[in-house]
DNA sequence: GCTGTAACCTGTCGGC
DNA sequence: TGCCGACAGGTTACAG
């Protein structure tokens, strides 16, 4: 899926076309993604106004005005598509080339005619409407941890959840409880960069490099964000913009090529870890 | 707790 | 060209 600053890229887009517009017309082309709907999903979003369009994790979150919040997962292979009112409008995709109509799931028409296209080959992705105020309180978000940007995350929350801790610091990153919005890229990618072994079990780390991990984790993600996240297989912005930070992979998916890590001289390696591959240098990652 | 595995679903790619 | 297996950015459930 989308991780953090893919989810994010895809916010920034969306946003200009949501906020403080007015939902005419939904349409749900099917009663499920991963899950069902929720009981009257479409009656319930009809006349709403989105008032803010936010992002916890990987998770979008459109606010509205009613007291409840759309809450969207793309999964692995969601995306949107806006589709402006008029033919051609600049920066806005009539029809994205190759996309398949039939993994078009839903369609929300606002008032100024522009329509966004949930579109989502694999249907990992879900949606769901839960009331604002107890968002925090929903199942999805109850045992959430921190935003890896926010000031509540760094090298103390890292030194907290990896106590005592024999499991690889990759698995636990990847765990949304210790930290809510890194997949397997940029888990990989700050490893790398971090010099941090994915096997070393995580409660002998030391401190000061569970700091250094934390501030690499922040600066991965900035720089991805940045670029406007990786585009590899099914990603791309609201607009049809492709990302670019798969450019900047240091480990991720480069298995047998040369390490980037100064001074280094040793070789990517891949390995499957808890079901997903891992990408490392065993030569300077300890 | 921890680990590994499988499941959900479709598309793509490489090998033969 | 066609078939088959491996694999894919995530999450969740289950067995041992």
């Amino acid at each position: 899926m989308p991780e953090l600053p893919e989810v994010e890229t895809v916010r920034r887009g969306l946003a200009p076309v949501l906020e403080g517009r007015r939902l005419v017309r939904v349409e749900a082309r099917r009663p499920d993604l991963r899950f069902p709907f929720p009981e009257g999903f479409v009656q319930r979003l009809v006349g709403a106004r989105v008032v803010a369009l936010r992002r916890r994790a990987k998770y979008l979150l459109a606010d509205l005005d009613r007291g409840e919040t759309l809450i969207a997962h793309l999964g692995m292979s969601g995306r949107f598509r806006i589709e402006g009112p008029g033919p051609a409008a600049p920066g806005r995709f009539h029809h994205n080339v190759g996309e398949d109509p039939r993994h078009d799931h839903v369609v929300l028409e606002t008032e100024t005619s522009d329509r966004i296209v949930y579109h989502d080959p694999r249907r990992f992705g879900f949606m769901g409407l839960a009331s604002t105020e107890d968002l925090a309180l929903h199942p999805w978000f109850a045992a959430m941890g921190p935003e890896p940007l926010s000031d509540a995350f760094g090298g103390a929350r890292l030194v907290q959840a990896f106590r005592d801790r024999r499991q690889g610091p990759k698995t636990l990153l990847l765990d949304q409880r210790t930290v809510a919005g890194l997949g397997n890229i940029y888990v990989c990618e700050a490893l790398h960069e971090a010099r941090i072994s994915p096997f070393r079990p995580a409660g002998r780390i030391s401190a000061s490099r569970l700091d250094v991990l934390a501030r690499t984790v922040k600066a991965v993600l900035e720089r991805a964000i940045t670029a406007g996240g990786s585009t590899l297989r099914d990603f791309s912005a609201a607009d049809g913009a492709l990302g670019y930070f798969q450019h900047s992979f240091r480990a991720y998916d480069r298995e047998g090529a040369a390490c980037v890590n100064p001074g280094c001289g040793g070789t990517v390696r891949r390995k499957v870890q808890a079901g997903r591959s891992t990408f490392w240098c065993p030569a300077c990652q300890r």
